[in-house]
DNA sequence: GTCGCACCTTGACTTAGCTCAAGCAGCGCC
DNA sequence: GGCGCTGCTTGAGCTAAGTCAAGGTGCGAC
């Protein structure tokens, strides 16, 4: 959990990573690359970051320089509109990239937040830009991140504009769970990072429809609740909940 | 309107184009490009399709080959869940790049559906990753076009995370204005291209809450709406509807 | 240990937007 | 010129989720 307390060093100088040793390269920005490529892209993602929980990583306005990649840890991303509402728009974890948003203005557009104490490997954009333009896997390996961003965009969108909660929530716990099981963990039981207010702000519901929802999944033998320890008792309901025609 | 009653020549076989004669330059892919570079961004982009309302361009599930940008006309972009409900996920005009979320998978995610008779430019897309690799400024537009991309998808999940049914037809409204002004349209006038159901799927509303809203605005004096003809009358009011702390 | 705080749960009530239904408007077509 | 179709508007009643409020739980700090 506490990274930083056991290796306080990394607060203060930030040390050397290798992308070619990384055991998430195979989730990560390096998919594709050969050996030789990969040791390249080793010169370029050369520091890391540690972020303490409750930290932001960059925010909103701040100009935009780099692009990180989750080494450890787990983030949330916000965006706020002029009144002070905000809208989580997603959660990275692990081998996820952070800071797309930030090429369309030169300016990050969100605010990226650790959830827990996490680590970052930073990615200096315009010596990306440049390596990619030297070898076509990193170039079209980093275009698909880009599109995939999109196409999760898109799949949020759908949920937002028309499931009811419990599908949402439904889709919510899959979502993560699938990501996790990528990572190696258990696909049914998790530890929640984040508050019943985020995943509400996520799902575009208040945190007591969000409470409401897990305890109806508990009554209904779906999961296991305790705060934020969830076991997945049912997955094929929650499927069905997503998939079904269910009005 | 109907430019391909005009030329039915456009049916049976594209015809050339050149971006660097296009008017849409400063919109378009092209930004930033050198007229050097301009023609040779013309050798690429050298074919258009025709496509007639109703019509798709692509649809999810196809082969991932080709990025379009519009040329005339109008679409809307709709992903769907697996029991068969749909989510407009945006509305493109001139200039626009259609496609992006096909690179994630080689497979487009998504339906491209003209929403009246269209031309647009085919831009194949290794050939565009080839020639990005070769000028920066090619790379670096393409770049910021995805992360816009991304970025707008961010103020839409605010917007169906967050917003009152007024106040997201008060964005819809600006947003689509902000965009017809900047190809040299009027600011407060407009013709829109979508049916109300479509505005609210991809508000997430119901038709009958858009046109609810809608006479709403006419009845505040706030617009002056004929059907598809839309006046707005105090611009204002709209922003403030968008903007202001109005809970 | 217990104090304080942040987070979560649950209940009672309210409401924005949905559903269902009826009718109207515009327009292409024979 | 009337017919049929698609899209739009409006009304009445319903409901999922929001609001407000009260209490419970777990954990870190002193």
């Amino acid at each position: 959990m506490n990274s930083t307390a056991e290796s306080p060093r990394l607060r203060l100088e930030p040390f050397k990573v290798a992308c070619s040793s990384c055991n998430l390269r195979e989730l990560c920005l390096p998919v594709g690359l050969s050996r030789e490529n990969l040791e390249r892209l080793d010169t370029l993602v050369a520091n890391r970051r540690a972020i303490a929980r409750g930290e932001s990583l960059f925010r909103a306005g701040e100009t935009f320089l780099s692009l990180y990649a989750v080494r450890t840890g787990f983030f949330k991303t916000r965006v706020s509109s002029e009144d002070g509402r905000d809208q989580v728009t997603g959660f990275q974890m692990a081998g996820e990239l952070l800071g797309l948003d930030g090429i369309s203005t030169d300016n990050h557009t969100c605010d990226a937040v650790a959830l827990e104490d996490s680590q970052v490997c930073v990615i200096p954009y315009n010596q990306l830009e440049g390596l990619s333009r030297e070898f076509t896997e990193l170039q079209h390996q980093f275009h698909k991140i880009m599109s995939r961003e999109i196409v999760r965009d898109h799949g949020v969108m759908l949920l937002l504009g028309s499931m009811r909660a419990e599908e949402r929530l439904a889709a919510f716990l899959l979502n993560l769970t699938q990501r996790l099981q990528a990572r190696g963990f258990s696909a049914s039981s998790l530890i929640l990072r984040m508050t019943r207010e985020e995943i509400g702000s996520y799902l575009g519901l208040k945190l007591e429809t969000v409470s409401r929802t897990f305890s109806k999944f508990q009554e209904e033998g779906i999961l296991d609740v305790k705060q934020r320890q969830i076991r997945i008792l049912a997955q094929e309901k929650l499927e069905k909940l997503v998939n079904g025609t269910n009005c």
